[in-house]
DNA sequence: GCCGTATAGTAACGTATGTTATTATAATAT
DNA sequence: ATATTATAATAACATACGTTACTATACGGC
């Protein structure tokens, strides 16, 4: 009946994908995505309705890539929290424009970073059960602390106000889990 | 011999603070920034080679309303950690636009958020020497930490992800200073 | 009161944005 | 083979950006 479709929903968001992964989302614009993508803007807007609606797209995908990073991130330590926000501030490191986009900006779907990362998959509520299992009082006040402080070292990671050595990063997220048991 | 200059310097980054102050910095452009001043696009390029000329002196005075912000801040609370964490945090939410730029964007003068706070006034050497007064054993540990757990406290606040009145936020505070006292 | 000159306003250039109208293309039903 | 039709490319529109050329203006020295 008609022609037949050779750039395909998929490849438009891919390519927004990467380009915002590697150059920042606010360079992902209708001609440098399709150039990237390697067509005209013509494919974009028959996709999408407009550039906005390629954005919620692309902020779940990134979210989607985050849940995927975090699961796949090995266990280097035994305390779990330690091992979340090791996770979290690698994260912010090599992922600098997603940690931007996802946690940094006005958020897109309303969305609260305690949603997004309590998803289906609920990293957070499992983290909490674990505490649990290792006899914290008040794992959901400590969950909050801990979370404060990781999110905190993350940002100042990204800005290059904070730069320590896995190690030191391991050695402040213990001593942050216990002392924060302690109260 | 000439004509008298009407729009001075300080209009110009006057308006421009404003602006960013209340917009968001991004939002300042010339056409935008020059409607703002009340002039044409002129007087600015008269007094600045260039808009991002303007931006650092506008940072500047950022960096400079965020000192005077900070000692003017009341003393609601006897230790200096948590004093310090209550008026960061409520700068976050009071002059989110302004916290954006001077903690959250790629560095425009290549100084660190510790060299920021620690400029003339020299608040961060301050408060480590309060507490070495108030007994802690390792000072600037401790104020690492407290101020990882600041910022991100703070952040969060600006991306609406932590919501507490003034008196839960105290609590927090308290409790940080208290734990990571013990280690 | 006129002249020189620094200042400010107007208008333009070149570029980039989102979006849409128009044209060309390719695949299928007939 | 031809007509139909969804797809993709080209080109354009309206807008916004930084910046600069040009023009008008108003002030101080004479």
């Amino acid at each position: 009946m008609a022609r037949k479709e050779t750039i395909t929903k998929n490849d438009i968001l891919n390519a927004a994908f990467e380009m915002a992964r590697e150059e920042g989302f606010e360079q992902v614009s209708a001609r440098t995505l399709a150039s990237r993508a390697g067509c005209s803007t013509q494919p974009i807007f028959r996709v999408y309705k407009n550039m906005e609606e390629l954005g919620d797209d692309l902020f779940t995908k990134a979210i989607a890539f985050f849940g995927a990073y975090f699961e796949e991130f090995p266990k280097l330590n035994d305390t779990p929290f330690v091992n979340l926000g090791l996770a979290y501030i690698r994260f912010s490191q090599e992922e600098q424009n997603l940690f931007r986009l996802l946690f940094l900006s006005e958020n897109r779907h309303g969305k609260s970073l305690y949603d997004m990362l309590n998803g289906k998959n609920g990293v957070v509520v499992r983290e909490i059960n674990s505490a649990k299992i290792f006899g914290c009082k008040d794992p959901s006040g400590m969950f909050m602390k801990m979370w404060i402080f990781i999110h905190g070292a993350a940002c100042m990671t990204l800005t290059g106000d904070y730069d320590l050595q896995e190690e030191d990063t391991i050695k402040l997220l213990e001593e942050c889990y216990h002392a924060f048991q302690e109260v």
